[in-house]
DNA sequence: TCGAATATTTCGATGTATCGAATAATTCCG
DNA sequence: CGGAATTATTCGATACATCGAAATATTCGA
């Protein structure tokens, strides 16, 4: 037997893997039309995220080799996406930052999705809305919490 | 000025972009794992979702040559992560299926997460789970159009 | 029946991402 | 001051995914 309860959260399951699958596909999209590799796209996330940062430390944050990182950031600005500028402290550095116009372009390929999402919201409630939001947050954290256990599985 | 209202709508759009990137870091984390690339983990799902396939069909799906896609199923197969076998009505044609223990692999990459969600479902009324239900519904239906309009623009 | 069409594979070529090792410039520190 | 450490790049090598064209086997249709 099943309770009531027991079939929605099977229900919520299943939107769940739906809503991720949709998700992946949506951000798979949007490299293609940046003609970004998943690892480009990773680097200048970070960037935008954190600000300039060195070859080294992104390095680090993707996991690649640091000549691997210096051929990824001719990539990127080839195609004028990032600028490479030198460190104000030690010359040694370089800092990577991206162009402005990279971060304009980026934010309107999110235009839509945005606007619609906006639009379903209105018919929600206040007290509905914090319940979604809630749920929001709690699945986002379990979702890192469950890739940390990916990642440090493989390293076994 | 701005209502409660919005408030809490821009508060939920940051809450699912929050989601949407761990969403795609948790998928990054099971193709590593996986040793699949994105096309490879594609196309697999296809095979899991729809059932045996041809070549052909995969590569219509993939957006792939036909001589890509026997590269591609030769590497699954070399992992023993699909099979080919001689289609009954057509024999041109081949059929490629996926491996049970394929499958069963890959579900338990997603133990933790379904457990944590089911768990976290269990703080939630069966009104607020319906809530939330509709909004994942209506939330990968909006991510599934913004992804149609991307790729569309990209035709262009 | 027999030529055209279809499905798949093979082969060779191409582009590209990644890496280790060597190099150059700079900073740090004893 | 001068050698060790740090940062980034260059270079050459490697691996690999993708593709077009040719080859093979089979089916379809006039």
């Amino acid at each position: 037997m099943s309770t009531e309860h027991e079939k929605l959260v099977d229900e919520l399951l299943l939107k769940s893997r739906e809503l991720s699958t949709e998700t992946v596909m949506f951000h798979t999209a949007i490299g293609i039309l940046r003609d970004l590799s998943a690892v480009e796209s990773k680097v200048l996330d970070y960037v935008a995220r954190l600000g300039p940062l060195t070859p080294k430390e992104l390095a680090e944050y993707a996991g690649l080799a640091p000549a691997s990182i210096t051929a990824l950031i001719d990539r990127l600005e080839r195609k004028q996406m990032v600028t490479r500028s030198p460190h104000p402290d030690d010359r040694r550095k370089v800092l990577v930052g991206v162009e402005e116009e990279t971060i304009e372009r980026a934010v309107s390929l999110w235009d839509h999705i945005v606007a619609a999402t906006r639009e379903l919201a209105n018919d929600y409630s206040e007290s509905e809305l914090r319940t979604v939001i809630g749920f929001l947050e709690r699945a986002a954290a379990v979702t890192h919490e469950s890739t940390l256990r990916l990642t440090s599985r493989s390293l076994e």
